[in-house]
RNA sequence: GCCGGCAUAGCUCAGAUGGUAGAGCAACUGACUUGUAAUCAGUAGGUCCGCAGUUCGACUCCGCGUGCCGGCACCA
């Protein structure tokens, strides 16, 4: 005589064990009809889950985010299902969940093509109509082996294989189809009718660069038509923000066959870059960094020792000069520890804060390449911190308050936090990654942050905290990283004499806040779809008269705001008012001054910004003061 | 690097089935002296990514290469 408790705290008792379903039909029709899945002390399960206890229940629709899960998950089987009826030598394997939607990978000699992806779409429709039951079974670990193997699945057996002994596994069926699953799903195809099937791609068979590349066809699905109309037209809104495109039509940099994965920054750009850098110089030395520049090129027995060559030779550029072999620097870290080692160092001279925005070159991978977010050449604002061990914990929870700081002045809020832990290949005693990975973890559990474990993804000579930012279609770049270092250290001679008199090797910090300055112009041009704000743009005001009767008074304007060190535009041009404020609007200029003779005989200018508004009339000095309000928020 | 796709004027893009290219915007010239997101007219502009090949003839078809795009793998 089950008593189940349900959402809103209600009770029902049955007489007899029950599905939950019946539950959901017995409150009342729309609910059962609504219904997708459910939730029995708390565990998402079918709804044809017979309930034979007390328990409480939830009926789970489309309106829970569980409940689009169920969706998505179901979507991806039935996308298998049409697959496996239009070409049926294909072989399915794994199709799970993702944001926004799902995949389902294939193997397959037949290559999907776009137009195909129609056609398997409208088979998925026809499975919708048929209104298939999807039926859960429970099967033995060797049956499931049997089974799939006689329907020529080779991979799903595989997947199986690995599944351990003993475990019961869960089949769903919907008409023909058959896939192995842990579920639950939705009870009947004909649940789902809101989706897309987005592009087809390449993907290695579990992730691994040695197996076999299957194709994944991605596809998304939603509880309602509008859900879908509206992600379909965030797509949109975000391919607008590209910084690709901004960057092309504001003329802030380009690429070109000649020089793959490395910018041309033009003077718009360079503009911005410099604002950037010359903000984080005077922070840094708020911070008490120092500045230093190293070699561009570097003998190979240096990133021997280091230990980068073992790891990252192939992915260094090399220059060979008389009989001698050369790296083009990957990175600064074996140059500071050069500077750390000239003259005898005392504990007293620590922690000691080397910076640098030392211009990089990596090989990458040309399949890697992406816009500024990944490329060859490249310039990181460069940090290293020599301390003493006790010296860690506080330099770690000091740089992340840094960090944040400098995140809020961009106006960035929305931070991932990961800490990546001991890879396979790595140099240092487990002890020592012990140490370091706790100090990591603990230094951002003080802080009160959320963050997520990436187990394996460490540097091979420590563990590293990464702080990540989105771009405009949702992708993670990592920007930020504060890492331990035991090891490069020793293996570069870095001593000093401590309170004891005796040598110790310090422990070094790699950090960086914005990571790659090409990233960061690339993540805040995506973050401001391209309307940086005044102390960022390149162009921060454009002084454009009406008639040649003002030019005089217009170019005063100019040079008065130029010589204050402003970024400024002159626009005489004998074209209409609402022609070049068009124009300077998709440069993106953040202010327009417009003098006609209603300003001239007033003295003044009208200011319009950005968002079309009038900001108001300004004489010369109003003007100065306002705009060095604006420019002094973040410096 | 791997799988798939793409590469035409400065930009955005048209150009079945092979017969050596076209629009809009931008540029240039001229007229217009203009009040808050496009004034009008005219002119010029192309090794159709590169290299080979098939063909009487290739932007178009085949091959190789390069770059870019979407993923995957990689990311010190």
């Amino acid at each position: 005589m089950p008593i189940i408790t349900l959402a809103d705290g209600s009770k029902r008792e049955f007489s007899n064990a029950i599905s939950a379903y019946d539950v959901a039909a017995d409150i009342g029709a729309g609910l059962a009809n609504a219904a997708l899945a459910a939730k029995v002390n708390g565990e998402l399960v079918d709804l044809s889950t017979s309930i034979t206890n007390d328990a409480t229940l939830s009926i789970i629709t489309s309106r829970d985010e569980e409940g689009i899960e169920v969706i998505r998950h179901s979507t991806a089987h039935l996308m298998a299902q049409a697959v496996k009826r239009l070409f049926p030598k294909v072989q399915v394997t794994i199709g799970p969940v993702i944001e926004n939607g799902f995949y389902y990978d294939f193997s397959s000699e037949h290559h999907f093509t776009e137009e195909e992806l129609e056609k398997i779409s409208e088979e998925m429709k026809k499975i919708v109509k048929q209104q298939l039951p999807v039926e859960r079974q429970v099967i033995s670990r060797n049956d499931a082996i049997k089974l799939f193997e006689n329907m020529g699945e080779k991979y799903k057996a595989e997947i199986i294989r690995d599944i351990p002994e003993g475990e019961t596994l869960s089949l769903y069926k919907q008409g023909e189809f058959i896939d192995l699953c842990r579920g639950p799903h939705v009870p009947n195809t004909s649940k789902l009718k809101v989706f897309k099937l987005m592009n087809v791609a390449g993907a290695y068979w579990r992730g691994n660069s040695d197996n076999e590349m299957l194709q994944r066809i991605y596809g998304t699905a939603w509880g309602d038509k509008k859900d879908l109309k509206d992600y379909l037209f965030r797509l949109e809104e975000a391919e607008r923000r590209d910084h690709r495109k901004l960057g092309k039509r504001m003329s802030l940099f380009h690429f070109q066959e000649e020089a793959p994965g490395m910018v041309f920054w033009h003077p718009g750009g360079w503009s911005l870059y410099q604002s950037v850098q010359q903000y984080m110089r005077k922070k840094l030395t708020l911070r008490d960094y120092h500045e230093v520049n190293t070699p561009q090129i570097v003998d190979f027995t240096l990133w021997q020792r280091s230990g980068h060559a073992d790891k990252f030779g192939d992915d260094m550029f090399s220059v060979e000069s008389e009989g001698r072999k050369f790296a083009v620097k990957p990175m600064n870290c074996p140059c500071h520890i050069q500077i750390f080692n000239q003259g005898l160092k005392s504990y007293r001279d620590l922690p000691l804060r080397l910076a640098e925005y030392g211009s990089c070159h990596r090989n990458e991978p040309s399949g890697a390449l992406h816009g500024l977010m990944r490329v060859r050449g490249f310039v990181q604002d460069d940090g290293h911190i020599f301390c003493t061990e006790g010296q860690i914990q506080s330099e770690v929870s000091e740089f992340i308050d840094f960090l944040h700081e400098i995140y809020q002045d961009f106006g960035f809020t929305d931070i991932i936090y990961r800490l990546s832990t001991r890879p396979e290949n790595r140099v240092g005693s487990d002890e020592i990654w012990d140490k370091s990975e706790q100090a990591l973890a603990q230094a951002l559990d003080n802080k009160g942050l959320e963050w997520q474990e990436l187990p394996g993804e460490g540097a091979f000579y420590g563990p590293k905290i990464e702080f990540s930012l989105k771009d405009c279609l949702g992708r993670v770049w990592q920007c930020g990283t504060i890492q331990v270092d035991f090891s490069m250290p020793a293996r570069l001679d870095a001593t000093y004499i401590g309170e004891d008199g005796n040598k110790h090797v310090p422990v070094m910090l790699h950090r960086a806040i914005l990571g790659s300055f090409e990233r960061f112009m690339g993540i805040l041009i995506e973050h401001h779809a391209g309307n940086l704000p005044f102390w960022l743009a390149p162009v921060q005001a454009v002084v454009m008269s009406i008639t040649d009767a003002q030019a005089a008074y217009a170019e005063n304007i100019y040079n008065v705001l130029q010589n204050k060190g402003f970024r400024v535009k002159l626009d005489l041009r004998n074209e209409k008012i609402g022609y070049k404020i068009r124009e300077h609007t998709l440069e993106k200029c953040s202010y327009m001054l417009v003098v006609g003779n209603k300003e001239m005989e007033n003295g003044t200018v009208t200011l319009r910004n950005l968002k079309g508004e009038t900001v108001g009339n300004f004489t010369e000095s109003e003007l100065l003061e306002f705009f060095r309000k604006e420019q002094s928020e973040k410096n």
